[in-house]
DNA sequence: TTCCGACAGTGGGGTCGCAAT
DNA sequence: ATTGCGACCCCACTATCGGAA
């Protein structure tokens, strides 16, 4: 056994002393941790305050202080959230509240429902808060309101079981992609040891992470930036991986959470495959009858709907990380495609152009080419894949680039609102408005991105110079100042007043040079992001 | 010494299920 | 019937740390 695993032990084990009774970890020690965590900027020094405290920590226990101390609940729904903890108790004088004792509570808040479900959630919450003191309450209201703001979570949680076992960082990170969660991994490795990682490899019927991918400007930027790839359409759907090992068919999301029973269509597809075991990673999307895809929130809709029906939805599959038994994570992207144009049929596989030479101008334009029919057929874009990269599970790798086109709008700014955590006292997300004919304006959404600490700290100054009121939340401001917003597209909307919403806006800069009846229109939005009117699909 | 990969934070719109009103 | 909350689908972007180059 490595020297390691003696850290594990309970003090006293050493020195031969039976330990009868172990003690379960205090929640008062994980409130302190995470409170010193907080407290300091390094990630090193994070990493070693979480490590300090893993070391304390049963492997029975370890997958709960893990979770805990990355921020997430096991029960992943409990039906309490930011409006359930208002009006906390009085906190308790001393210390008492055990982890486990927590997390008994917590697994009877998830149980309840029916009539008078929502006392009974506040009852029960509110009987684990006052029993934890004022230091504890600080930590549960924001592990349970899920906003831990420590400045570490999941990956620096990793880091710290890999710290405390003294197990390479590396394959504690792999192990925890492959094998599921983290706590698990955190247990049997303070119970065995590192040489206990072997045993997380990938199994069909357990999903692990999907690989992700980052953003390019353009398809010509992202070959530049990868040399011999593929060039693939990005469909605008749900995420789905499919495990299928035999008979058994399972179907997870991007987050892990077990969607099965909601996509019969997709355990079809699997189950039709001729293979006796198969995990694929691809998108479920809705076409109708002349093949052009449904909007996303259609597809949302579907997928989120219980009942499994609704909607049809295909599936399209773009990788496979095992088949019959072979793992394949390791293989290149180009191995990979070959093992999955061989057992999926055409008509479930992602349109794809191979790049071997991006130098080549005729293969350049052709890549361009096919990324604009691409968005003439309906979709979102492109991702563009390195051919010679392995399938990095759970990692957002630089060998997949996803390349959108992007809209943008110079709008005008008709409130802001003040931020949170690092941006308290800043006014932060915007209310953004199109012009309309008469002069005034309708708001088509809001947004906080793109905002630098210095143009955060202008905008507060001018906005409270333009503000006409402040309810402590929003200050509304005289639409003056027109700012420049990029954007990836219209949604459909019930909440605005034009019907439409702007999906994924960022500020691109302030246009102090235009004045705000030089703003864009409400009809200039809707053509620019290929919206005539009226509005291709019905509005509500 | 500078550069860059990985993370955490800061929230966006929509939809569903469920319970309360 | 309608409304509000919680959960989760999609997601962009900046600041920061610390190892790589």
């Amino acid at each position: 056994m490595p020297a390691a695993a003696h850290r594990c032990d309970p003090p006293g084990a050493a020195r031969g002393v039976s330990p009868v009774h172990h003690k379960s970890v205090l929640l008062d020690a994980l409130a302190r941790v995470s409170a010193e965590v907080a407290a300091v900027r390094s990630r090193t020094a994070k990493t070693e305050l979480l490590a300090g405290l893993f070391r304390q920590a049963e492997p029975a226990e370890a997958p709960l202080v893990v979770s805990y101390l990355a921020g997430r609940l096991p029960q992943r729904r409990t039906g309490v959230g930011w409006r359930t903890l208002q009006d906390p108790p009085a906190p308790a004088a001393v210390p008492s509240l055990t982890v486990p004792d927590v997390d008994a509570a917590l697994t009877a808040l998830a149980a309840v429902g029916g009539q008078g479900a929502q006392a009974e959630r506040k009852r029960l919450v509110d009987a684990l808060l006052a029993r934890a003191t004022e230091r504890e309450q600080r930590f549960l209201l924001r592990l349970i309101g899920g906003e831990l703001r420590q400045g570490a979570l999941d990956a620096l949680a990793v880091e710290g079981v890999a710290a405390a076992t003294s197990a390479d960082p590396d394959e504690v990170r792999r192990a925890v992609m492959l094998g599921g969660s983290p706590g698990a991994v955190a247990r049997e490795l303070l119970a065995h040891g590192p040489a206990a990682l072997a045993a997380f490899r990938l199994r069909v019927g357990r999903p692990v992470l999907p690989m992700l991918a980052q953003t390019a400007k353009d398809v010509d930027e992202a070959l530049d930036r990868l040399g011999p790839c593929a060039v693939e359409e990005k469909l605008d759907g749900v995420r789905v991986q499919v495990h299928r090992d035999g008979a058994d068919v399972t179907v997870h999301t991007r987050t892990l959470d077990d969607i099965t029973a909601r996509l019969p269509e997709v355990t079809a597809a699997a189950a039709a495959l001729p293979v006796s075991s198969v995990v694929l990673d691809g998108e479920v999307i809705a076409l109708d009858a002349d093949g052009r895809p449904h909007p996303f929130q259609e597809v949302a809709g579907r997928v989120g709907s219980r009942s499994g029906t609704g909607l049809p939805l295909s599936p399209v599959f773009f990788d496979v990380l095992a088949v019959d038994g072979r793992e394949l994570l390791g293989l290149t992207t180009a191995e990979r495609h070959a093992e999955l144009a061989r057992i999926v049929p055409e008509p479930l596989r992602v349109r794809r152009l191979a790049v071997p030479d991006p130098a080549d101008p005729a293969a350049r334009a052709a890549a361009r080419e096919f990324a604009a029919e691409v968005l003439r057929r309906g979709h979102e874009g492109v991702v563009v894949k390195a051919l010679d990269a392995p399938y990095t599970a759970g990692r957002r790798g630089a060998s997949w680039l996803k390349a959108k086109p992007v809209h943008t709008l110079d709008l005008v700014v008709l409130a802001a609102e003040w931020g949170h955590g690092r941006r308290t006292g800043r006014l932060s997300n915007l209310h953004l408005g199109a012009r309309r004919p008469d002069g005034t304006f309708a708001m088509l959404g809001k947004t906080f991105k793109g905002l630098t600490d210095a143009v955060l700290e202008w905008q507060t100054r001018r906005l409270r110079e333009l503000a006409v009121s402040d309810d402590g939340w929003v200050v509304r401001v005289r639409p003056e100042l027109v700012v420049e917003i990029a954007y990836d597209g219209l949604q459909r909307s019930s909440r605005y007043p034009a019907g439409v919403a702007l999906r994924f806006a960022r500020v691109v800069r302030y246009r102090e040079d235009k004045r705000p009846e030089e703003a864009d229109t409400v009809d200039a939005a809707l053509a620019s992001a290929g919206w005539g009117s009226p509005p291709p699909h019905p509005l509500p």
